[in-house]
Formats: structure tokens, C-alpha cells, sequence
RNA sequence: GGCCUGUUGGUGCAGCGGUUUAGCAUAUCUCCCUGUCACGGAGAAGAUCGCGGGUUCGAAUCCCGCACAGGUCGCCA
């Protein structure tokens, strides 16, 4: 090794000692004389200080050294003079008086700042992304998504589960994401397809007797990127034989329960992790992923509405649609300009518009007056609604009611985004709380406008509930499927289900969705035979990685805590990568492109 | 594919129709400096204001188109 010790390890108890680092100019300060240079590497700075009377060889390198050079410093670690020790680093007390120094590297000027946490253009960072890596906010990152990796591994193991890698070329599936598609040499016309998850295969694996699999997966999606979702991102991939529901949650519940108290032990986690169906949270929080770090729910005000005189709401009620609202605390004083900025924010989720009750004064509710109220809607109103609205909505005087009518769906969304904006505007979440919750009782199918039919909901593969297999044709809608996600903070974390193994209900479920058998045999067939031979009951869920970290670590982006990212346009910036490949490479894989 | 926002020295920002020779901070370069730690001081250099049209006596500034980027809707079983 070219170094002796790490700069983060330094400190008092190595006084006197002569020790060898290795590693960055992170800042250099010139007095002339004396030079002091922070050297980093990838556990922190130390000081190294050039003296000339101590050698002026050395001191002369350390004035040509510029940032980011890379340098081999050997010398004397010594206690700093009294007064200029530096509380704000670990190795603030003490430097090293440097004897010996090589240039082992010398850099360019960066392109931007490594030594502080600015703003940079983003494409500009993910070009140099190997310099962006040198920040500390960036490798902060990294070094906690190795310690979430490490507690996931350790923790399945001792659990008794196996890590099994599976393939990255398999095959394509008809459902879901668009595949990322590899063109095969061998077979001109034939293509593989990159996973969007190992979904069979792990199922497979369950038949093949592992009982316990997990894998740090990667899955592919051709789909539009996100701030949350990238074309490539990492899951947890887990699966288990002779599991029930709740196995799976409980697993789930000490995992990251664990994890948190592990890595970021000043996180707080509210356990048991609630549990919310699928109609509560569409109910209570517009969304299927809603940020619990704050109440204000939404609120049905449809039966008061289809009481008043006003025409939107008599509309919206005669559409079979529904009117919503929610309690903004202490905002109804919010100006006309504020007001209009919400109304704004909801017709940008395809809301009609915002109505707003400012309702003013104190007191408490039943000592409410007319002239108390400011709302376009309040003349086509008693006040006796107006109180009913509030009461339900949780509202006092001072506090703002924003309601949405329309479809059911854009109310749903336009009011539950806004729900979100208003608790980031009025500061609800707490930063340092980890809200997670189990998403249950997911309807196995929903129907599809577009194709006009019932598609699975999540995949074709869930096992409906056993007292809902009658009516699983008779009533679709109602059929409720063992399915399961975790949402954290607003994000969904990891999606899961018990898988049916019955191969008789697996055709039941295909025949239902349309399929025809030898559809099903061409699609699915390598795999649904293997149910034939004593598949076990099994279940499994598969968290994502990165949004974990995203959340763990408080980045804005999904790319933020990936080492290297794809840009919106799923352009990797720094290899430009896609690329244009050679006319042989092509004619190889029997490919020819059109013109247009 | 739609919508919103942005694009000004290397980086981050200001300027939003006319003394702007485009300003500030920082980085860069030169010189000075023995206790700094976002060191300090003096000076210098560095920009066809994303691209292309248009309006105007005059455009970084207003309008249109395009490109690129970010956010988002659609999409993401």
C-alpha cells in the first residue's frame, strides 16, 4: 500500500508517530511561507502542513500542488498549536508535518466544485460523474447504500435465506413495462429481453425447493424516467415457499425496522408499520402511496354538496362524480394570489378548479356567521352546511377548507397532491420521521377503459382470496387479491403477493383475462408446466433499493444515490451511451434500420 | 405525445426594452503573506447572454420556432 493510515483515522492517539497518506487536495492554503493542505480521501481530511525550515524541497512541491492532485505525503503526526485546533473536523486537533511528498497524479481544474456542496447543473455532474462521486454528499450516499445492502444481506441470512443470482437475458412478456429487447446472433428475428423483475424466475426458484431466495436484482423498464425511477434500478428481490400474507409483513416490518435502527439510528419508525386498504387510502389520501408523516385527510363532502344550490357541485354529483376537502390549519388568511397558486397547482392534475372556505374569526364552530366566510360558493349555501363541511373536515375559524368536485379519480389526485404541497408549505412531515405503512386488500383486476376489459391489477399471477374465488367471474370488481405494498413518506417502497400455485386456478385466472390456451402455452408455458409438478404455496415481495435510499438519505432524485445514472432522456452522460454501433455489428444480428 | 420551469465567463446567481464597456460571488492565473482551515491582501484574464427567426430607432431583456435539461401527466403488470 502507498499509504500507512486513512486521513478520517487520524487523531491524538497517533501523536508523534510518522505516517504515510495518500490521497486528494481537497483546499490548499498558501501563507507563503507555511502551506497547509487538506488532504481527502475517502474517510475524511486531514491536515498536512509544509514548512520550510522543516523541508524546503517539500515546500516547494506543495506550492505547485493545485486542487484535486493527488499526492503521497509521509511525516510526523504532531498536535496542533494551542488555539488552532479545528473542532469541526474529527482530525481537527492534530496535522501532520510533512517530511516527504510525491505528486502521484496531477488534475485539471475541476469543473465544478468538488470541495463544497453547491448547486450544479446536473448533466454537468452526471459527465463527470466520477468527480461528482468525490463530493461528500455524493459519497456519503454511496456509503450508506452499502451499509443498507450489507444489513439486507446479513439480516436474510441469518433468516436462512439463499442469494441466487438469475439471468439477465430471458424472455419477453406480453404484460406490463416495455422491454429493453438484446437482439440474438444466433437467432435472426429472435430477441431477448432484460428483466423488469426476476418475477418468474424467482417463482421457479420456489419450485425448484429453495423455499427462501433473495437477490440484490437489477430490473429494466423502458419506460419515461421519473425523479423516483430510472430505466435501470435495483431491488431486493425476496420469495418464499409455504408463506401466508402475513409472513411476508412481518418479515418486511423487522427488515426495515432494523435497517433503520442499524444504519440511521436517528430515524424514527412507528411500529407496527399501519395498515391501510387500498379504498382507505384512496379515501383518506387521494393516493395508493400516501405520505402518513401527517394527518389532514380527505374528507367525502359529496351528500352536503348535492344538498346546496350551487350549480358546480349539482353538476359534478349529477356526473356520478364527487366533491372532497381537506383542512388547511391556520391558512384563512391565505391571499387572493396564494389562493389562485392552489387553484393553479389542481387544474394541473386535471381538476376544474380549487374551492377554497376561509373561514375567519375565532371561536369554535357552531358560534360561525355567514359573514365569517369567504367562498365564491357560500351565497348558494346555508350556513348550517357550511358548518356540516367544516365539522367534517376537522375545520375551526382560522383554518382554510380547499375542496375539489369532479370525477371521483381527478378529485382523488388533484386533492391528494394538493394535500402533500399543502403539508411541505405548512411544514407537517417530520424530516426525521420514516412513515411506513402496508397498503393491503388490493382489488385482484381492474377494468380497463382503454381495452374495455379486466386486467390484472398487479399481475396475473396473484392469489385471490379463497372466499372470493366464487365470484371470480361473476363479480370481478370485487375480488380482492393477496397483494401488499409498503409506502414510506409518500413513495411506494416494495410491492408484493402470494402467487397462486394451482395451476387449475392459474387457467382460470387466464381464461378469464381472454387468453387462449395456446397463447398462454406460447407466453408462459416454460413456466406454468413447471406448476404441474408440485409447486408449493409461496409468496414474495421485492422493495426497491434505490427509493429505500432515497428516502434514508434525503435526496431530492432517485440518480442521486445511484453511483451512475441515466439522465431523463435515459442517456447515460458520461459514456453516451446509446450509441450508434457499426454497420457489421449490426448486419451480425441481422438487423437493418428503417429510414424513418 | 401533452403541460410547466429553466438555459447569462469554469461554477452559482443578478440584470427583464435604452450609461451595461453585461454586474456580483466563487473558481482560474500572477504577486505578497509562518498558524490557516470557505485563510487574507493586491492585481489580471475570462461571455459572440442555448440556437434560428421576428418585433423595435434599439433585444440578454418582448414574440415565434427549435434544441437541451429538470419537474410532471400519459406510461410505469
Amino acid at each position: 500500500m502507498l499509504k500507512t493510515h486513512y486521513c478520517g483515522e487520524l487523531n491524538k492517539s497517533l501523536q508523534g508517530k510518522q505516517v504515510t497518506l495518500a490521497g486528494w487536495v481537497d483546499r490548499r492554503r498558501d501563507h507563503g511561507e507555511l502551506i497547509f493542505i487538506d488532504l481527502r480521501d475517502r474517510t475524511g481530511i486531514a491536515q498536512v502542513v509544509f514548512n520550510p525550515q522543516i523541508s524546503k524541497q517539500c515546500h516547494e512541491i506543495a506550492g505547485q500542488v493545485r486542487n484535486e492532485f493527488v499526492l503521497k505525503v509521509t511525516g510526523e503526526v504532531a498536535l496542533r498549536p494551542s488555539g488552532t485546533e479545528n473542532l469541526k473536523l474529527p482530525s481537527g486537533e492534530i496535522e501532520v508535518i510533512v517530511r516527504e511528498v510525491e505528486i502521484l497524479n496531477a488534475s485539471k481544474t475541476p469543473p465544478f466544485y468538488i470541495n463544497e456542496d453547491s448547486e450544479v447543473d446536473e448533466n454537468v455532474r452526471l459527465k463527470y460523474r466520477y468527480l461528482d462521486l468525490r463530493r461528500q454528499r455524493m459519497l456519503n450516499n454511496i456509503i450508506l447504500r452499502d451499509k443498507v445492502v450489507q444489513f439486507f444481506r446479513d439480516f436474510l441470512h441469518k433468516k436462512g435465506f439463499l442469494e441466487i443470482e438469475t439471468p439477465i437475458l430471458i424472455k419477453s412478456t406480453p404484460e406490463g413495462a416495455r422491454d429493453y429487447l438484446v437482439p440474438s446472433r444466433l437467432y435472426p428475428g429472435s430477441f431477448y429481453a432484460l428483466p423488469q423483475s426476476p418475477q418468474q424466475l424467482k417463482q421457479l426458484l420456489m419450485i425448484a425447493g429453495m423455499e427462501k431466495y433473495f437477490q440484490i436484482a437489477k430490473c429494466f423498464r423502458d419506460e419515461d424516467s421519473r425523479a423516483d425511477r430510472q430505466p435501470e434500478h435495483t431491488q431486493l428481490d425476496i420469495e418464499m415457499s409455504f408463506v401466508e400474507e402475513e409472513d411476508i409483513l412481518k418479515l418486511m416490518e423487522e427488515l426495515f425496522t432494523k435497517m433503520v435502527e442499524t444504519v440511521k439510528p436517528e430515524k424514527r419508525v412507528i411500529t407496527p408499520f399501519p395498515r391501510l386498504s387500498y379504498k382507505e387510502a384512496m379515501e383518506d389520501y387521494g393516493s395508493d402511496k400516501p405520505d402518513l408523516r401527517f394527518e389532514m385527510k380527505m374528507h367525502d363532502l359529496t351528500d352536503i354538496a348535492g344538498k346546496t344550490q350551487f350549480a358546480v357541485f349539482q353538476k359534478v354529483i349529477a356526473d356520478g362524480g364527487s366533491v372532497k376537502g381537506v383542512c388547511a390549519g391556520g391558512c384563512a388568511n391565505y391571499t387572493r394570489t396564494q389562493l389562485e397558486e392552489l387553484n393553479k397547482f389542481v387544474q394541473s392534475y386535471g381538476a376544474g378548479g380549487l374551492l377554497t372556505f376561509a373561514l375567519g374569526g375565532g371561536g369554535d364552530i357552531e358560534h360561525l356567521t355567514l359573514d365569517m366566510v369567504k367562498s365564491v360558493a357560500a351565497k348558494y349555501m346555508t350556513l348550517e352546511q357550511i358548518q356540516e363541511i367544516a365539522r367534517r373536515c376537522g375545520a375551526k375559524p382560522g383554518d382554510l377548507i380547499l375542496a375539489v368536485a369532479g370525477k371521483t379519480k381527478v378529485v382523488n389526485k388533484a386533492l391528494g397532491e394538493l394535500r402533500k404541497e399543502m403539508g411541505t408549505r405548512l411544514g407537517l412531515a417530520d424530516p426525521n420521521l420514516l412513515a411506513f405503512a402496508f397498503i393491503l386488500n388490493f382489488p385482484l383486476f381492474a377494468w380497463s377503459e382503454e381495452n374495455k376489459k379486466w386486467e390484472p391489477e398487479h399481475h396475473p399471477f396473484v392469489e385471490p382470496w379463497d372466499e372470493d374465488k366464487p365470484i371470480l367471474e361473476k363479480d370481478p370488481g370485487k375480488v380482492r387479491a393477496h397483494c401488499y405494498d409498503i409506502v414510506c413518506n409518500g413513495y411506494e417502497l416494495a410491492s408484493g403477493s402470494i402467487r397462486i400455485h394451482n395451476p387449475e386456478l392459474q387457467r382460470r385466472i387466464f381464461r378469464f383475462l381472454g387468453y387462449k390456451d395456446e397463447e398462454v402455452q406460447e407466453k408462459f408455458g416454460g413456466f406454468l408446466d413447471a406448476f404441474e409438478y408440485g409447486a408449493p404455496p409461496h409468496g414474495g415481495i421485492a422493495p426497491g433499493i434505490d427509493r429505500i435510499m432515497m428516502i434514508l438519505s434525503g435526496s431530492p432524485t432517485i440518480r442521486d444515490v445511484m453511483a451512475f445514472p441515466k439522465n431523463q432522456n435515459a442517456v447515460d452522460m458520461m459514456l453516451e451511451a446509446p450509441s450508434p454501433v457499426r454497420k457489421e455489428q449490426l448486419k451480425e444480428l441481422h438487423i437493418r434500420l428503417s429510414d424513418d
